[in-house]
DNA sequence: CGAGTTGTGTGCAACGTTCTACACAAGGAT
DNA sequence: ATCCTTGTGTAGAACGTTGCACACAACTCG
């Protein structure tokens, strides 16, 4: 941000003080008769307080309704603050991780906060600039898209967990999804039922270099080994993880002369639009087609749509990134690079694969 | 929080000082050969400031990587910083309202940061108070569910704007969905199909009392005052809008002797919950039994679901409160209450009653 | 009884900004 | 020449915390 940006609003703020003024640590050290040092002697437990002085002290607080000031406490190194920069809300993987984060931290003295840096490095940068000019404590960045040099500047400064980026690195710990072992399970999975013509959708790397990669290019990497352990060709094709991205690619799959007779979305949102292209083309599922996710989003679970797919527990990967972060902010500097083992989850949008000919589309269409 | 609770992490955060100092506005003056009085009024598009000087400030600034220490703004009266608290992540509309939030945003000085206070008041309690602690200079509370005095209170000294939430109130802006109006467009729909017996899902709430009510008790009433006015009996269910909820709502409203015609959920989530009842109990739908919703959740439009629905635009609500919002930090005190109009999405699981014999199961069990 | 030791409390200088009050220079009008 | 402006820059006191360095009292020990 130029200054300039700072300036439009700038000043139209004229400091509206709210009327009743806030209490600070002055108010309650005059209330309970002592000075401000030992106030704040008593709000770090410090060493030298006398039991009734505590007393005093937390009376005082308690009636003034007294909160410290973060910025205050941010100016002399600490805010009790820890900042969360996700990509996008509207995936439902990432929600869940800030649940289980904000689960560990509840009987901690720090508090989350969020920013919501969407799908491009800039936006992403920004969303985590926000958050280190608000002096957070540390920091849990989800599938963050940022170069691996800048992400070392960074973390070399502030303690950092990193979610979903595979490679690891040496100043931040990292908590993962293993997407190599779930894409091979579910390869398995299919090849298991007879499939020989597997398509897979992935994402866009973002230009990260391997081995630090995000999900999508982990989980193509895995796809395609385990297809060629299965003597099978691998078929990628590049689209974006959301449900018309996943359509399109379908489309285009379903298009071929010699169609595939499974879709392996890498995300379930695009498994989903998958989904609705196979419909709409006149294509049942199982029977004629089988279509297949990975991250077990709600919506899989829901009844009508059944979406085979891969779990990644979102809970527990945000409670450990939590727990890795506090450890961090301690004291800890060794890094950990924690993995979470995936699970298939076998539903009803796959199926044995149809004989070759069978393959084709019915005439009338479906419901 | 009480004192005790900061003490227990807070000997252990033993300033592990960020290797490489961040640039202060010291540095920039130091740098730009002035003095940091200058560096201010420029970053401020103060009055005073020569050509030249502001050139060799920002050339500085730019150099050195100066970002504003937001913590020591704060100490001198506004961080740029809107605090957003929303209730769950899970439910795809506040997400949405965040998008708009953030959007409108973008080209402002200002930064949003959210806290999740989740479904208790409490909670959502907290997660308010460490925005305020954080001294932001603006509020958007998404669904609270605080009592009405407590909101009174707070926003009388911090700007704030309230979405979703009926009744007004003097201190603060509002941006509320037409649910009163959406509940009644939906049952003039299901009524001019023939329907006779709808049965409404609603959320409890809260303990609010009339008329600061929150989404579901205004869809409620809507739908109770629409239902007599088609000279039909209301029938509702107290649940909670979740997949589950709404599961077993309809299970127990299948389960009577004489069965609705048509459930209508307040929400989507709830909808879906009963869609899942209704194919396993072995109703068709819309053949048999209607369900439809409200909020026009992203996964209400996909094909395999295309539940009937009511929209209410979620990132129209977001962007519409920055706005109001960003009015009201620069002055503005005169109340205002938007209200964002509902509209009917008639899709594919709403058609007209089945005759009053022919409301049966079906034997066999559906695909 | 003086010298340590321990326990309990205070004084004060930071931390990085903002913004009012002021200083100084250059020019314009009398 | 003197007095006003006007334009441009700086000094310095806040803002609310923290934590080091110290002071003072009450013991303990030789």
């Amino acid at each position: 941000m130029s200054a300039t940006i700072y300036s439009t609003f700038g000043r139209l703020l004229t400091m509206r003080r709210g009327s009743a003024r806030r209490a600070t640590i002055q108010d309650v050290a005059q209330a309970a008769g002592v000075s401000p040092s030992a106030v704040s002697k008593v709000l770090r437990a410090a060493y030298g307080v006398s039991p009734e002085m505590r007393a005093r002290v937390n009376d005082a607080i308690e009636q003034l309704g007294y909160r410290p000031h973060t910025g205050a406490r941010a100016m002399r190194g600490r805010s009790f603050t820890i900042g969360v920069m996700l990509t996008e809300l509207s995936s439902p993987f990432q929600p869940e991780v800030v649940d289980g984060i904000s689960a560990e931290l509840d009987s901690s003295p720090f508090q989350a906060i969020l920013t919501v840096g969407g799908a491009l490095a800039e936006g992403q940068k920004r969303g985590i600039e926000a958050l280190v000019d608000r002096q957070v404590d540390g920091l849990v960045l989800i599938a963050p898209f940022v170069s691996q040099s800048w992400l070392e500047k960074l973390t070399a400064s502030v303690p950092t967990v990193v979610v979903a980026r595979h490679g690891g690195g040496d100043n931040y710990d990292s908590v993962v999804d293993d997407d190599y072992e779930g894409a091979r399970l579910m390869v398995d999975h299919l090849a298991a039922l007879g499939h020989r013509r597997i398509v897979h959708l992935t994402h866009p790397s973002g230009g990260l270099k391997r081995p630090f990669v995000l999900s999508q290019t982990a989980r193509c990497d895995g796809y395609v080994k385990a297809m060629e352990r299965n003597g099978l060709e691998p078929d990628v094709i590049e689209t974006h993880w959301s449900e018309d991205g996943g359509y399109r690619a379908a489309v285009e799959a379903l298009g071929r002369s010699t169609r595939p007779t499974a879709i392996f979305g890498g995300a379930d949102i695009a498994a989903l639009g998958a989904l609705r292209a196979a419909e709409e083309l006149g294509y049942r599922v199982p029977e004629d087609l089988s279509i297949v996710g990975y991250d077990n989003i709600y919506v899989s679970t829901i009844g009508r749509i059944s979406l085979t797919t891969v779990d990644q527990s979102g809970h527990l990967t945000g409670a450990t990134s939590a727990r890795l972060l506090l450890e961090r902010i301690a004291g800890r500097t060794r890094p950990v690079h924690y993995v979470v083992a995936p699970r298939l989850l076998p539903r009803s949008t796959s199926a044995a694969a149809a004989a070759d000919t069978a393959t084709r589309r019915r005439s009338t269409s479906p419901r």
